[in-house]
DNA sequence: TTTATAAAATTGTGATATCATTTTCTGAAT
DNA sequence: ATTCAGAAAATGATATCACAATTTTATAAA
């Protein structure tokens, strides 16, 4: 069985399930030359950032090893890493979970958000080149086509991959790797506001990012990055909250 | 053998070493009721922000494990996490290390130290208590009882606890870990830098930041923190590494 | 229906076995 | 001394096994 056994599961067709059903984690193209420690690594985290995985949901190592169809070994370290990463949430009864949000700590991860990813493309600014500008310029026309398509997946993916090439043209750079575990604790809570919301991203925040890039105008991409990232969910993710948690 | 078959020894006794040597893995008080993973990655960690595996030695999971009497099961474990916090590397050669530092990494990672830690200190200012200061206050002083015996391992571990008692006042706080991770990966070169230099902290920038808590200063804060961090070994490591790597 | 208790199943953990690669060692030829 | 091939040893990765601890289910009593 890949769920937990604590789920209860009372099927009119009897029996247990197999391989699909409740929990269904995505595929994703297997990258040859990896191990598949990284493959269950990539995949999950995967699952996590696209909501796949419903927060609270408890899960077993054994579950999640069946439900690949693999033995624990990898799973384990695959999860372990993701748990360090704050992706997931190891409980003391034998389960574990996506962590739920709170409104605090979405307070807080969104203005740590704000201060890293600000403090990144301020450092990374030296280093732009046009041909780079012209490179997010296309992503960003790409997004526009994604959000008209309500592909929420690709969006997402595609929203980080601006930010990333941003960042990542300061070839020293140390923050990639914090930024990125930052986006995956916010990453299912996101999601989960996302499909809440039917307008999304009133204001391009990212043409402003572009502008700013442009004039190499360090103050006007500072509250460009700010905007983006606090119009984004920021406040639809506020209202979520107040509401879930007053109940 | 617990080292890397790759370094030579042709030790005059001849014959294998068995388990102590060049690579000595300071042992740590064996936390009851947590499992042998987490204590290998809390002994690793220790030892690696305490310079006691030199940065560049080329370790393997099986020495490693045979160097703790452990399988490599939960060996590999630890390593990885440690790896996917960037305090060891996975070369593509079957060898792992503790990385060495170069300047341009050196710079990004003080850079962004001091700006993850500004914003988590601003944010714990509206939580601090004269309780608190008090602590730190002791903290503060028994650190200079360490400088004066020149103690370097309870020194970095003291000054640790320092930062982290302020920055976890603020209960929703979720950069800890960050902070963490990036002193995780100045730990090892902070310490090749501390054994060359005579005069630690000219400047007791600690006072200077007691000072701002204890007047509610944002301001003055963050010029204490900064200063702290930038005094501390900004200079003398850059000094090191402009050093080095003409070489 | 609820509660207490015993039995059964499941789980996380860590050691071990196995396998394909890779590295290191050996020794001859240059 | 160097170089280079082949043999031997060591390594990382994963599956499997064993075991204690915990959870879940089954059973019986109130």
């Amino acid at each position: 069985m890949y769920f937990d056994s604590m789920t209860p599961f009372n099927k009119p067709w009897g029996g247990l399930m197999t391989s699909n059903g409740e929990l269904n984690i995505p595929d994703i193209p297997e990258i040859s030359g990896t191990t598949t420690q990284e493959y269950v690594y990539e995949r999950l985290r995967n699952a996590i950032m696209l909501g796949a995985i419903e927060p609270g949901t408890s899960l077993t190592m054994r579950g999640l090893a069946d439900c690949l169809g693999l033995s624990p070994t990898p799973v384990r370290e695959a999860v372990r890493r993701l748990s360090s990463e704050h992706a997931i949430q190891i409980k003391d009864n034998r389960r574990m979970t996506v962590p739920l949000m709170t409104l605090d700590r979405f307070e807080e991860l969104v203005a740590l958000r704000v201060a890293i990813e600000v403090h990144t493309a301020k450092r990374a600014l030296p280093y732009m080149s046009d041909v780079i500008i012209e490179k997010m310029t296309e992503m960003d026309d790409r997004m526009d086509g994604l959000i008209s398509e309500k592909d929420l997946d690709q969006l997402t993916l595609l929203n980080q991959d601006f930010h990333r090439t941003l960042y990542t043209v300061n070839p020293a750079q140390a923050s990639m790797p914090i930024i990125e575990s930052i986006w995956l604790q916010l990453g299912p809570f996101q999601r989960q506001v996302l499909t809440r919301v039917t307008e999304y991203y009133e204001i391009d925040r990212h043409k402003e990012i572009l502008a700013a890039l442009t004039t190499r105008d360090a103050i006007a991409l500072e509250d460009a990055i700010t905007n983006d990232i606090s119009d984004g969910v920021l406040r639809s993710g506020r209202n979520l909250l107040a509401v879930t948690e007053a109940a």
